[in-house]
DNA sequence: TGGCAGCTCTGCAACGATGCAGACATCGTG
DNA sequence: CACGATGTCTGCATCGTTGCAGAGCTGCCA
């Protein structure tokens, strides 16, 4: 059976299309008498809008797209909620999509025909697009793009400064006093640009203390992931003059590491410290709890959103902006120690 | 400056509107002379096709939309992750949604003028929905549920056998000799129905072992969050006779509790062992790590897309489907024990 | 040369809703 | 009583696209 239209409803009450629409909207004065018969018949139909042909006639959805590489990464999970709540703040419902860091998928969001176009804007957080994929795009919603990527200033952009936050954490593993600081996470090729930022900072803050980088103690990861932090920190462990402390590029990393560490009898932090970057709640229920650079995923959230509808409503000049969100230094047990147990590290008992 | 249009195309070109339409979707013959200068008259003007249009004309939008209580719960995005690839693989995207476990929200989404009307189909998984509201929906497009809600049978459903994987992770604890086995999650109210299976598992596997049920060894929590799950943890191991074990309704209530149970110093799983249900990756990396029960994820996102493309096709009677996922008993550390190490368990040194 | 098939291409209608201008009835006012 | 103001209600056009039926042309064969 097919779903009733305002025209069946219309021809059942005996009323003109405009009047239904206007009953249903609840536009324009109707007097009871019609209205109750509009109704009736609204009922009797089971009568329901067709979304589609409402947003083809007023030119717009409501709806804006948060498209992240993995939504299982903790990180883009939160930064989800914090984003379909900003969305919610501005009247817009946020739905997000995965690309499972497919440059493939990625690049398909913008195609000609894709399904994104139903959405009034974009946020991206992009692994693998040059700003040449998004220049041809077949797209019409504005884009907002979070991350460091194609710095080209012709999209908007909002990031925290990712220099600035992986040498923070470095310099608080160098304040309490480690020297062979190593680093988990590094992506020295074309589409790492996000890794290669934090390795900028972590060789900053090393410059600046006066400790001789080590490349030894960098160890490279394809993916931030878990596994692959908790492989690379067994590396550093072989290596004949281990680190004293690690810096990973974010969270999930340092979980990884922490539990190899852990596992293989290291004390954390006396003998080993780690630190992570992200911010993620999984990092406070760790044992022992991580130390982290938290960006504060609300803002990001908030601005992103922000710069997006000021796009899409024409309420701010076409002119990208790129935008600086803040982060926060976390440390926690991880670096500190665990305090109030007169003991000052986690190992294996037995 | 205006979208060009199929119109301002053919205009353009000197063409009529169809053959435009017929270039950009490749279908009828077009001579080689034609298609070129529409070709031109595209990229001149940029055009991008009003995916709204087509939609409206088609009467679908190629859309499912996945509507989850928390996105930041790594259950849901690890099924999240499963349903946008089952989506896919039926050539729909999946876009998700998160309703921050509010009632209100939950009956926003079916709505008469519910954004969520553009998609072509709906998988809920439901916190708080009563049969009623969905019976009321303003909404035109099928819904399949997740979870064991509203069983009334007038929606199709997908879950696992909760009272099984309730039973199945308590005779865990069981075979290995535990006896003061504890629960942390229990809901005994009217939306936490989960919650309620999951209780009568518990105390079928206790019952069937012979052994009596201890009303102080249930914590009720009012939502699966590691938060709770720690301070459930530490109310147990403050009663006079402490448990043995722990049964966790999910695996976040499980970490948190691991957490709080090793920074007391207690040993896991030696002094008390703990298990979850979920079989989150978070879990493989905990210390120590978590054992579980995990739904196959897979599984339960391929019925429910599955299911849902059956009825928007039409391919499938329109009787809804009670479908049931497996699971499995994923034994790790938190009850076998830290093995290859000549330890058996984990605390706190020093 | 007539007729037909086959290939291109076009115009119109339709998807289901809303914006707009105006028809019609009613009412109050001068 | 005439008039405009007000309050209801309607029909038409429109959003941008695609389905359908058919027009016009070409070329081939009898």
């Amino acid at each position: 059976m097919r779903e009733a239209t305002l025209k069946d409803v219309a021809t059942r009450a005996g009323v003109s299309i405009r009047t239904v629409s206007n009953v249903v909207n609840g536009y324009a004065p109707v007097s009871d008498a019609l209205r109750a018969k509009v109704e009736t018949a609204l009922g009797e139909l089971d009568y329901r809008p067709n979304v589609i042909a409402r947003n083809l006639k007023q030119g717009r959805s409501g709806l804006l797209g948060l498209v992240v590489p993995e939504l299982d990464v903790p990180y883009f999970a939160e930064l989800a909620r914090a984003t379909i709540a900003a969305g919610r703040r501005h009247g817009y419902t946020v739905m997000v999509d995965q690309t499972d860091a497919d440059p493939e998928r990625e690049r398909e969001l913008l195609t000609r025909n894709s399904r994104l176009a139903l959405f009034d804007g974009l946020i991206l957080s992009p692994l693998t697009l040059t700003v040449q994929d998004l220049r041809v795009r077949g797209n019409r919603a504005p884009i907002v793009l979070l991350g460091e990527h194609l710095f080209d200033g012709s999209f908007s952009h909002v990031a925290i400064d990712n220099v600035a936050a992986a040498r923070e954490a470095t310099e608080h593993l160098i304040a309490l006093g480690r020297t062979r600081i190593a680093a988990i996470g590094d992506q020295p090729y074309q589409t790492g640009e996000t890794a290669q930022l934090r390795t900028a900072g972590y060789r900053q803050a090393l410059e600046r203390a006066g400790i001789a980088y080590d490349p030894r103690l960098v160890r490279p990861t394809e993916r931030f992931h878990r596994r692959l932090g908790a492989a690379a920190a067994t590396e550093l462990m072989a290596l004949p003059s281990p680190p004293d402390a690690i810096f990973c590029y974010n969270d999930l990393l340092a979980l990884g590491a922490l539990r190899s560490l852990v596992r293989a009898g290291v004390r954390v932090p006396d003998d080993v410290a780690v630190i992570g970057i992200d911010g993620i709640e999984e990092g406070e229920f760790s044992m022992p709890s991580l130390s982290t650079v938290a960006p504060d995923k609300q803002q990001i959230a908030t601005l992103a959103v922000e710069s997006l509808v000021a796009l899409i409503e024409g309420t701010a000049a076409p002119a990208p902006a790129e935008v600086r969100a803040a982060h926060t230094l976390l440390p926690r047990e991880s670096t500190l120690g665990i305090s109030g147990l007169g003991v000052s590290g986690l190992g294996i008992s037995g």
